[in-house]
DNA sequence: TGTACATCAGTGAACGCGCGTTCACTGATGTAC
DNA sequence: TGTACATCAGTGAACGCGCGTTCACTGATGTAC
């Protein structure tokens, strides 16, 4: 039962020791650089510089390596949203609560530019057809990015800025827009605009966005 | 320079006379049941029952007929949401001019949910890497459904019930928020919700979107 | 403490698949004289 | 009107690729006695 010896350098030795997360990882390399296509167990197990069979041992197969991958990007995702959020402090608690939800979006949709591999990868689950019981955790509930971002809306309504009853239906809005306008910034009709139509977009949409939520 | 003989029936002569048309339709049947993946040279040509390298006299490459079937996608969900639209008549202009941009948005989530597989395929142009002048083409103002999205708005200006100077800002809220929601039905956290469920989030959001831009 | 053995975690060869693309070809069509 | 010929639009075989997966294997580890 104790843990195998960790190795820091390259390992050479024939058992890996910690292969699992480091195919993760490669994974998580390939998918930053090529998106969800780019991870495949011939792929993943060449960039970890193991042999391509050695995966089974840790994953049934592709889609269990692409399920893990998925976690870990939704993961840093919402890795992202927390440090937009926390580096937000204000005097008036009010003016915090709205500046906090604005750069909860932000900081989405600036993750989905700066590294839309691991954006697509995130939302890149693979459909549960094989994998019935994997449905329960599809909710937008367990997503992490959705938990932080009903935080920041539950934390105006306390405020007395959303009206009881619609915190839902704010949350879900906020998330759509700033998703959609992540998806099309990235694949759709807005990508070829350039950093500074950018940011221009992006600005004016939080700011309508959030003072939907704030004012009223 | 006569036109091809048109044949309705079943080919079975050397010559198809209309395979260029025929490409696109198998493509986009093709499409319909898998999304863009399902589109491929060959998959296609089978599809149309036809060589694999007749493609080769019509397109230049995958690429090319990609291209093609992404255009026709488009059209189709441009077609939808005009027919959404046209199906609005209120006797109060102003009524009708918000209906109006409601049914644009409802027949938008629509289409993603009954046609996904074009839906996504509409926005999975291939990338322009081998193509530097389409970029031009990628612009949302050539966008049919942006279009019609900017025509609802424009009439709500026209009608005092958008801010003079906002309207690009409205219009795109609006589309990031529907085509957000439509990809969280879609592929993201809320595909495992059902239809009624769907139907609630589907009438909130657009509901609180209609709103923002109307009431003010 | 030493040894036999089960178990684990890797290796490497092989299978079959569908793909995009190229090649030489052939059947059909249209045109010049 | 008839014939020769260029052009066009298909065919079918072949190449090379990367993929997921299976198989028999082997080196390393841990455990029972």
């Amino acid at each position: 039962m104790s843990m195998p010896p960790v190795v820091d350098s390259v390992n050479t030795s024939y058992h890996h020791g910690h292969l699992r997360e480091a195919l993760i990882d490669a994974a998580t390399d390939l998918a930053r650089a090529g998106g969800p296509e780019a991870v495949g167990l011939r792929s993943v197990s060449r960039q970890a510089g193991v042999s391509h069979n050695a995966a089974y041992r840790h994953f049934s197969d592709l889609n269990d390596l692409l399920r893990a991958v998925c976690v870990r990007a939704m993961a840093e995702l919402a890795t992202r949203l927390e440090a937009g959020i926390d580096r937000v402090h204000r005097d008036d608690p009010i003016e915090e609560a709205r500046d906090r939800l604005w750069a909860c979006g932000e900081a989405y949709l600036r993750f989905a530019l700066e590294q839309p591999g691991l954006f697509r990868t995130a939302f890149a689950v693979p459909s549960t057809m094989d994998n019935l019981e994997a449905t329960e955790g599809t909710s937008p509930g367990g997503h992490q990015p959705y938990a932080l971002l009903e935080q920041q809306i539950a934390r105006l309504a306390q405020l007395g800025y959303v009206e009881p009853g619609t915190e839902d239906t704010a949350a879900l809005s906020c998330w759509s827009t700033v998703h959609g306008l992540s998806c099309l910034m990235l694949d759709g009709p807005l990508r070829s605009l350039d950093a500074l139509g950018r940011d221009e977009v992006i600005t004016s949409v939080l700011n309508r966005t959030t003072a939907l939520v704030t004012e009223r």
